[in-house]
Order: C-alpha cells, then sequence, then structure tokens
DNA sequence: GCGTCCAGGTCTACC
DNA sequence: GGTAGACCTGGACGC
C-alpha cells in the first residue's frame, strides 16, 4: 500500500533540469524515467529504521511524490525531497551573477544550477570516491553493487544505499570481489569505521560555519578524497569555490575556449574566476551547456 | 583473441 | 611544494 502527497516547488525550479544536472541521476538507487519524468529514489529512513522508495513527479508549481508504504513518515520523506533536489537552496545571487556575463544569461533562463545531490552526504562521499581514476561504467558498477550487496529493500523491493554500518561490516576483500573497489577498497573500510564509530559525521559539513578552504582540508583528510573529489563533494554541499576538475571537464574546457588544445588549470581557474565564489557551479553549467538542447 | 591505453585521481616516497 | 610511479577495473581500440 502507498500514499501520495505534494511539495510545492520555488518559481526558478526546473525538474528535468535539476534531476539531469550531472550523472547521479544514473547511479543508484537513483532511477529515472526521462519519458515519464518520474524519478525514483530509495534512502534508509532515520525514524522506520527501514528502506523507504519515493517517487517523484513534476506537477505545475508542485511535485507529486508516491511512497513505497502507507506508513511512511511524511517529514522526513519531505525533507529528503527537498534535500535532493535542493528546493530551499537560493540561488538568486548565482543568476545575478551570470547574468550580467555574455554567454551566461540562458543559466537563469533555463533555470539550471542546482545540482542533483543523494539524501546523505555519507552517500555523496561515498560516490564520490567511486568516481575516482575510472571510467563511468566502473562508477556505476561499483555503486549498483554496492546498493545489491549491502542496501537494504524497501517494501517495493527497490534497495536503499548501504549505511555506514552495513560498510563497516565488511572488509577489504569483500570489496576488492565483490564491489570490485580495486585499490580504493581499504579507503572504503575506513571511512564506514570512522563514521559508524561517530569519529566523522559528514552531515555536519553540511551547516559548518568553516570557510570553505578550511571545510576542504577537512574533507581532504578522508582517505582517497583529493582535490577533484573535495570539490566535487563541496559542490554537493552549496559552496562553489572550487571548479572540481577532472579529466572530463579539462577536455571539455580545452574544446570550448582553448581550440582543443591542453593548458594548465591555473588558465582555467582565470577564466571563471570573475564569478567569485559561484565559479564551479558557472564553470559546471558552461561545460553542461549542450545538455538540454534548445538554449539558443 | 590479445595487448595496450586510459578514464569524472590519489597516495606515497623522494627531492 | 612539486614530481614520479604505483594502483584496480573494465571498455575501447588496434592489430
Amino acid at each position: 500500500m502507498s500514499n501520495t502527497f505534494t511539495i510545492p516547488t520555488p518559481e526558478d525550479f526546473s525538474f528535468r533540469r535539476s534531476v539531469g544536472s550531472h550523472g547521479w541521476y544514473d547511479l543508484m538507487p537513483f532511477e529515472y524515467d526521462e519519458k515519464r519524468g518520474r524519478l525514483t529514489y530509495s534512502y534508509f529512513s532515520s525514524v522506520s529504521r527501514c528502506a523507504e522508495a519515493i517517487t517523484i513527479t513534476r506537477r505545475s508549481g508542485s511535485l507529486t511524490v508516491n511512497t513505497s508504504s502507507a506508513t511512511i513518515d511524511r517529514p522526513e520523506a519531505r525533507a529528503v525531497v527537498r534535500h535532493i533536489l535542493r528546493l530551499d537552496e537560493d540561488l538568486k545571487e548565482f543568476y545575478e551573477s551570470v547574468s550580467s556575463h555574455d554567454g551566461f544569461d540562458w543559466i537563469r533562463r533555463i533555470s539550471a544550477g542546482r545540482l542533483l545531490r543523494s539524501g546523505t552526504v555519507w552517500e555523496d562521499l561515498v560516490k564520490t570516491l567511486c568516481t575516482t581514476n575510472c571510467s563511468w561504467s566502473l562508477t556505476k558498477s561499483m555503486t549498483r553493487n554496492l546498493v545489491e550487496k549491502l542496501g537494504r529493500a524497501a517494501a517495493d523491493g527497490r534497495k536503499a544505499f548501504p549505511t555506514a554500518e552495513a560498510i563497516a561490516a565488511t572488509s577489504a576483500e569483500f570489496f576488492r570481489d565483490e564491489i570490485r573497489a580495486g585499490y580504493r577498497s581499504p579507503y572504503f573500510i575506513e571511512l564506514a569505521n570512522s563514521v559508524a564509530s561517530g569519529d566523522l559525521d559528514p552531515e555536519s559539513w553540511l551547516c559548518s560555519d568553516l570557510p570553505t578552504p578550511e571545510l576542504r582540508k577537512e574533507i581532504k583528510k578522508v582517505k582517497g578524497v583529493g582535490d577533484y573529489a573535495a570539490d566535487n563533494l563541496l559542490k554537493l554541499l552549496g559552496r562553489y569555490d572550487g571548479l572540481a576538475l577532472d579529466s572530463w571537464l579539462r577536455a571539455s574546457f580545452y574544446k570550448r575556449h582553448n581550440r582543443e588544445k591542453a593548458c594548465d588549470d591555473k588558465k582555467i581557474e582565470r577564466h571563471y574566476r570573475k564569478f567569485g565564489k559561484w565559479k564551479g557551479l558557472a564553470m559546471w553549467c558552461d561545460m553542461t551547456k549542450e545538455w538540454f538542447g534548445e538554449i539558443e
């Protein structure tokens, strides 16, 4: 048995562009039916201590949420939807910044810039580790294995991302053999142990008072997290000072702005410096401009 | 079929 | 602080 409720959305919110803002929609436990405009997400409820699955569709001015169980905790489900689609994030300042620069005014026009994220910082951190030094297909494979082999099932059978406790209960050998995480395996175990024991609380980074450079240093203390991974996670925390440069982003910049020739990162940094604390988001939008067609 | 390269990088040792 | 080499995996590519 399931139930349904609605959530109003901000005026400058685009469901399709938020979901498709980057590759997260393609990683379990997200499932995206683009034709039907339907996003499904499963999460582990801290209220019911069970996995819950929600399906989100867009209606004019609001989102409709269908749940996998009738007893789901609605306030928590609402909070999860607001969090993953960043309904409470105020991008007014960002839109004002990009609107004053030629070639970037489309961002406000199509309401781009809200980056899809997972229900917890823990989940985003692990997924970000899964993106390092590998192809996208391997990232998908590792996250699929994590969910299928360690996640708890909701009423409809869909599985949530595993908790730190579930991962801490495994071993580096399990990660090598079953998750196919290779040399990253001990990093996952160390991180899970640290979160499960309470020594590390990634969720606290969401409302940290630390200036971004210091928070970045904190995040980089996690083994396996370097410059790219830290900046990527910071973007998901709502801090866009860093560019989160990886091989795809660099190649995209060379193609668009440097006559397809490689250059050092300082040149890329200079190109987006004018956007100040929004430069990471401005660059991401710039590099993914063609993803949504019909812009010009 | 086989070998090589490299991808949404990071760590460690060394200078 | 900067750099070289090692590190898992799996898909793409050339032969």
